[in-house]
Order: C-alpha cells, then sequence, then structure tokens
DNA sequence: CTGAAAGCGCTTACAG
DNA sequence: CTGAAAGCGCTTACAG
C-alpha cells in the first residue's frame, strides 16, 4: 500500500538525476551503457512503473484510442472491435470504449469526446454522425475514423463495405439459381440513427433485378425493425400469400434468421421449397449452413484502426477511404429453384 | 488546429486567477455566485475542456476502469460488457479493454495493468488469475474485482454465478419431466485457462442425479472442446447409440445449439424424442425456442462494476462477494419423457 | 471569496 | 554522456 515508486526514486537509488534515468528507460542512445544498465536494474528492483498521467501531460498526447460503436452487443459490432483490438494490441495506444444505443448517447458522445485533450483519435463504428455536427468534426483537431457509416462521411476517413455491390451480389446469386421472384427482407430505410444498409442493399437487390428485366413487386418487400422476430413476421406474411417468391433476400444475418424460422413454421423445406441468403457472415452462419454474403467484420476494425493510427501519426491531406468487397458464402440455404411443372 | 483553451486562458479572459477558475468549474462552493457565472460563461465561449492528463495527475487519480475480457466476441462477454457500461456509463470514469485470447495475452496484462499509474480498478471478466501471481493480485494497491471466474478468487472480490447449482437446476428439471437417462456435452474440464464452469456444472448434475438414485453412464458424458461443431460430434456419437439418452444437458448454450443440430442430423424430433437444455440464456436461446440456465450475464457486468466502483470509494476490510442465483427457462426444447410401451 | 505558490511525475531543450 | 531547470495543465492547502 506504499506509494508506487517514481521515476525520482529510481534516479537516486541508481545515483544519476531522473533526466538521466528517464533517458534510459526510454532507450535514449545517448545514456552510457553501463548507467543503463544499472538504471533499468534499479527500476526492474523497485517495481518501477511510469504514471501514465504524467508521461501522456508531459509528451502531449493522450496515448488513447476512442471507439463509440453502436449496439455492441451486436454480433457484428463485436467482431468488429475485436479486429480494432488487434491491431491496437501491440500498439502504445489504450483503447477506450463508449457503447450507444440512443440518439441522445451518440450526441452527447460526439460533442465531448474529439478533444485533445481526451484522445488522439476516434474510432466511429456503426453510426454516422447527425448532420448537425458534420462541420465540426470535419475540422476536428483528433483524426476520426468511421468504420460502417455511408451516411454523412463522404469527407471523412472511412473504411467501407460496399452495400450496393453487396446486394447485386446476393440477388445476382439468386438470379444465377434461376429465381426469377425474390423477395426483400431489411430493415425500414427510415431510421434514427441514420443507417443505410438496408436501403442501399435494396438498391443493389433492384439494380440486379433490373439488369434481368424483372421488376419488384410490392408485395415481395417487407421492411420492419430490426430482429429476427420482426424478420420472422414480416417473412411469414410474405410466404403466406399463395403466390410467393421462390427466394428471399434478407439485409442481414440475423434477419435471415427469422426468414428460416418462418419457413420452417410455414412447412417450407429450406432450399427446396426456398432459397435463403443474408448479409454479413456472422459466426451463426456457418452453424446453420446460411448462404451469406461476407462483409469482412473483423477485417473492417482492424483496418479501421490501421487508418486511425496512420492518421495520429501524419494527417493525410485528402480523407482516405477504405472499401471492403463483399463476397458470397455459399452454403445451405441457397438452391437452383425447383421445377414446378404446372407453372407457365 | 490552434491549441484548445487552457484553464488560464479562461482565467485571463475573465479577469480572475486560475485557482478561482478551477474552482469554478468543478463546483466549488468557495466561489461567488457572479464570478462563477463569468467564469462559465467564458469557459463556454473558448470552448474549454480540461485536459484530462493533467487533471488525472494533479488529482492523483486515473479515473479509469480497465477490463481484462476473455473471448470478447463470445454472446456471453459480449453481454457483460454492455452490463459494465451500463453502469460506467454515467460515472466519471472511462473504460479500457483489454481482449484476451491466449494464456501469453493473460499473463501479460496481469503483470502490468494492475498499477495505480494505470488504472483506478481493474474488472476482470471470464478470466481466473494464474495462481503464480496471486498473491500479488491479493495485495494488489488497485482494487480487483472479478466476475465469473472461480477458481482462485476465493479471497479477492467477485461476482460469480452458481455453477453447481446451476448443474443441479438443469438436471431436476429433465428429472422432473420423467427423464431417467440423461446425457452431458461439455467443455473437457482441464483448460489452459482454468475455466470452471463446465466441470461445476457436471458436479451440480450428478448430485442431482444421485438424489434421485441415479448413476452417470459412461457413454452419457462427453467432453471436448468448447464450440458448436465439437459439440454436435459429440452428441451426434452419444445419440447414435441404440441405448441413448432421451434427454442432454450442454454446460453452455453454444453446445446446447450443436447437441441440437445432431438430433437433426439424426433424424430425432426434439422435444419429442430428446430433450435439451443449455446454459447461459444468450440471446439465440429465445429464437430457437432453448430452454436454458439463465445466469443473468448483463447483470453480473453491471454488479461487477457497481462492487469495483464502490471498493474504489473505500476498499472494503473483507472482499465482497456477490452470487447470482441461475434459473430456469423454459422454452421449447425440453418436454416430458415419451412413454416407450416396450421398455420395462 | 480570492490569489500566489507549490506540487502531481514525467520529458527534453539547453548548457556543459 | 549528464544534470539543472523549465514546462506540460491542472488542483488545493495556505494565507489573507
Amino acid at each position: 500500500m506504499t506509494k508506487p515508486a517514481t521515476i525520482r526514486d529510481v534516479a537516486r537509488r541508481a545515483g544519476v538525476s531522473s533526466a538521466t534515468a528517464s533517458r534510459a528507460l526510454n532507450n535514449s542512445p545517448l545514456v552510457n551503457h553501463d548507467t543503463k544498465r544499472r538504471i533499468v536494474a534499479v527500476a526492474e528492483e523497485l517495481a518501477f512503473a511510469p504514471s501514465l498521467s504524467a508521461r501522456r501531460l508531459s509528451l502531449g498526447k493522450t496515448q488513447t484510442i476512442t471507439v463509440v460503436v453502436s449496439f455492441l452487443t451486436r454480433p457484428q459490432a463485436a467482431e468488429r472491435l475485436r479486429g480494432i483490438d488487434a491491431a491496437l494490441a501491440d500498439s502504445e495506444f489504450d483503447l477506450n470504449i463508449y457503447n450507444v444505443e440512443t440518439v441522445e448517447k451518440r450526441d452527447q458522445y460526439f460533442r465531448t469526446l474529439p478533444l485533445r485533450q481526451r484522445t488522439d483519435g476516434l474510432l466511429v463504428v456503426s453510426l454516422p454522425p447527425p448532420g448537425h455536427n458534420l462541420s465540426r468534426l470535419e475540422r476536428s483537431d483528433v483524426p476520426i475514423v468511421f468504420i460502417d457509416a455511408l451516411e454523412n462521411t463522404a469527407n471523412l476517413p472511412r473504411v467501407l463495405g460496399d452495400d450496393v455491390a453487396g446486394g447485386e451480389l446476393a440477388t445476382q446469386h439468386l438470379l444465377d439459381l434461376g429465381h426469377r421472384r425474390i423477395g426483400y427482407v431489411g430493415d425500414a430505410f427510415d431510421n434514427p440513427f441514420g443507417f443505410t444498409s438496408s436501403r442501399d442493399r435494396f438498391d443493389g437487390f433492384e439494380r440486379a433485378l433490373a439488369s434481368a428485366g424483372i421488376e419488384v413487386g410490392e408485395q415481395d418487400v417487407a421492411l420492419g425493425a430490426h430482429g429476427r422476430y420482426e424478420a420472422r413476421d414480416l417473412a411469414a406474411r410474405m410466404l403466406s400469400h399463395p403466390d410467393r417468391p421462390t427466394a428471399i433476400f434478407a439485409s442481414s444475418d440475423t434477419q435471415a434468421l427469422g426468414v428460416l424460422a418462418a419457413a420452417q413454421d410455414l412447412g417450407l423445406h429450406v432450399p427446396v421449397d426456398l432459397s435463403v441468403i443474408g448479409y454479413d457472415d456472422i459466426e451463426a452462419c456457418d452453424f446453420v449452413g446460411l448462404t451469406t454474403v461476407r462483409q469482412h467484420l473483423f477485417e473492417s476494425g482492424r483496418q479501421g484502426a490501421d487508418l486511425l493510427m496512420a492518421e495520429i501519426a501524419e494527417r493525410s491531406a485528402t480523407p482516405q477511404a477504405v472499401v471492403l468487397q463483399p463476397s458470397i458464402i455459399q452454403r445451405r440455404t441457397t438452391a437452383p429453384r425447383k421445377e414446378v411443372p404446372h407453372q407457365d
């Protein structure tokens, strides 16, 4: 319970000034080899560890990276966080985390966190900045990198998936399997956070269908709140219709799981009676056998952190953007359209 | 890109000393009301935010809580983290996170993190301390609270579930449904991290069976690495046997999902042919309809954080322990044992 | 109620 | 290669 040793204690005991002790412990070349060895030994002996606050104040850096993440417990968020952690684990940076589940918290954090006095850099995960403090963020003293946030981030460094391309890919996959009536189950396009993934994936969906000369029927589009239950209900309604789609593209794996449940409830066999494709490639997919669009979650976290560290080292003149291309991971929930003799 | 305003800037502009400015901004009662108003106004105008490093150095506190968590991406961990975040969100503490997936990282973190120079308190989630630095942790200057770690934490503040009771509860639930042959699928008892949950839940399992006069058959116990696939394989072997259990208790929900998959592969209908109960009550349970043992993940995180903050405010003479009692959440994967006419 | 001064524990330009 | 000194930006005991 005694006070931790300070660098002064080390210096005194080694018979040097604290300047020399500091240099020795920070591997400055300006220290005599033997002197350094002696200082290091004493530091060891006293279990010296520098005060981070003092060090930071003196260096004028916080050595801290702040992560603001929406819905920490969603599997996508956790996986991205792991990528961030991996990139930072052996760096000099500590990782500060703030979870956002309400618009109020978001606004509070965007107001109080991006300050040089608080952090060396801000990493924002799946949370587009609100328009009203956009210009402040663009001129921010601290580097900010956005991961997975399209809206309002055009002039800021960011790591993005290509949701339109992903939606197109998913849809093309179903088209290639011979499906012509394809349903879409996704998040409502309007939402308080400005998430755009559902809308963009839908755009890709429409585009792929248009290329195939197919128009999207209104009854084949079901939008609602995020979640498996909601998706299940939406899909159940869509699939109860006698004239129903033979395949469904869900805007997330979570929702695809809901679609699978609805199919099961209705006695539809997947993939024989219905093909289902999701989006994200969360861990559960592998297990359920869900065909999906992989968007490289871990990698997006890692690259976001790397980009941020690069910005901290040297601000780039124009905001860098990394786009991760999605890819299809085929498993067991998609198959060629069943031949239906009495049709067409 | 100009330097952020310091308290000196505020003081000068308000025509007071920085001492008075500091007092005003920290709501000290020793400041004239009008003076204070003036200072606050100037601070606002200059967008003053105190340097955290300077503040911390001066106060002699880090205002930081460090969380070390194993396997951040497991749903249990993420849910606990959310509980911690909720408890800390409106406190003065920042949240530092370290993820551990190897024994090396664990040892590194236990060695370098519990220091007054680094943090005001340490919260360790699902990671028993290794014996070799146990005594150091017990005498640590910084308060440490363990969440979900039984081994080696007897003399340290902790929040625990009661795994033995939970195992008993799960097994009793199956016994009450008339099952007599009950299998156990869980993690190998030996593991590099010293996790004990599988062993303890098994102890509860055995105890409940013993009370019912049932001895556990060797062929009804299958242990292996954590994960759905592994559990599926273990369960497949157990269930392929002609003389197979009519119910299975899995030591985690993840593994229970594997058991369900195995049952499906073998054409066994759950819960008619086989009852399955898991452990944890992760989000997926609700969706799959998995009966399970709830262990209050979010709550464990919150209470751990609360306990830690209490310890930071005032160390308690004897280490506090909070035990969260598990409870059965019945859903759709357990049912009364099917009558089998030709038996006994 | 207010201010001058010291101190928190580091780092580093400057002088030698 | 080494040290005395100043400085990072706060807070607070002390004196008034």
